[in-house]
DNA sequence: TGTTGACCCGTACCTGAGTACGGGTTCTAA
DNA sequence: TTAGAACCCGTACTCAGGTACGGGTCAACA
């Protein structure tokens, strides 16, 4: 439970130092509590939201939408019924990303496939097909 | 098989006129064709490399990945092994974004399942637990 | 106890991915 | 045959998402 200083938050968090100030900035990181000197101090659950904040960022969300999605919980005014719409606008948006990325994995494995990896350097299948799956 | 206008090209690839400019001079579209008048001739093909970059992007790769996914075909230099091995790392990226967004669906889903919608405003289970999931 | 590294803040800068602008040419349909 | 839309080109602008900078304070350890 020891608070984590900007610079380790960080490091764990696999972002650079700027970037904790910046989404501080931008509201998604909250502001943390301030050690007598300035210095921030985290604690464990900055670090978890954080590294929610790199996934989904990774995954293709932006930071604006990320940080409705870490709002949902901020508004009591908010009914119950709107927040679990959003979630399932989320999971829409998330199943269609999946269902897009296998129909690429399989376009992808189907290429691999239709090569062995040992035909002549310019006679290559797999060149013909990305040419008609593709191009 | 008429050729498409710039224009067209846009409208029925869903992208502005100008993306496609863009993308012709970053290299991800190919230059097509041009009439007499200088304006650009499009074939059919164009518009299925139009789509597969916007379907690409959507899920997530940047256009310099794209870029070299589309340029796979175009290096007759290359062993095909190379290719192989290019599309191998490709597909693991793919796999892992996959993996991702299903913990994130799941994620989803679990906080929508813990609440029917019908609680008190301010006494949402889904907020409790979107506090300890992420927060 | 001093010096070196971590941190503070505000501001400026950068890259990726477009989008808009402006001034000129071409196309098309009335 | 001409008005208005669509296109051409180069260049400038925008926006998101950071990163870097500079000048100053704080911490920690040899």
């Amino acid at each position: 439970m020891e608070a984590l200083t900007t610079g380790s938050l960080a490091k764990r968090g696999g972002v650079n130092l700027e970037t904790i100030r910046y989404y501080e900035r931008e509201g998604l990181m909250l502001p943390p509590r301030r050690k007598a000197s300035g210095h921030r101090a985290y604690a464990p659950s900055d670090l978890k939201r954080l590294r929610f904040i790199k996934g989904a960022k990774d995954l293709g969300f932006s930071l604006g939408e990320i940080k409705k999605i870490l709002a949902l919980r901020l508004d009591p005014e908010q009914p119950c019924a709107n927040v679990i719409r959003q979630i399932e606008v989320k999971a829409e948006e998330v199943k269609k990303k999946i269902v897009h990325l296998r129909v690429m994995l399989r376009t992808l494995n189907r290429l691999k496939s239709s090569c062995e990896g040992d035909c002549p350097v310019r006679a290559c299948p797999i060149l013909e097909n990305l040419d008609s799956e593709v191009a």
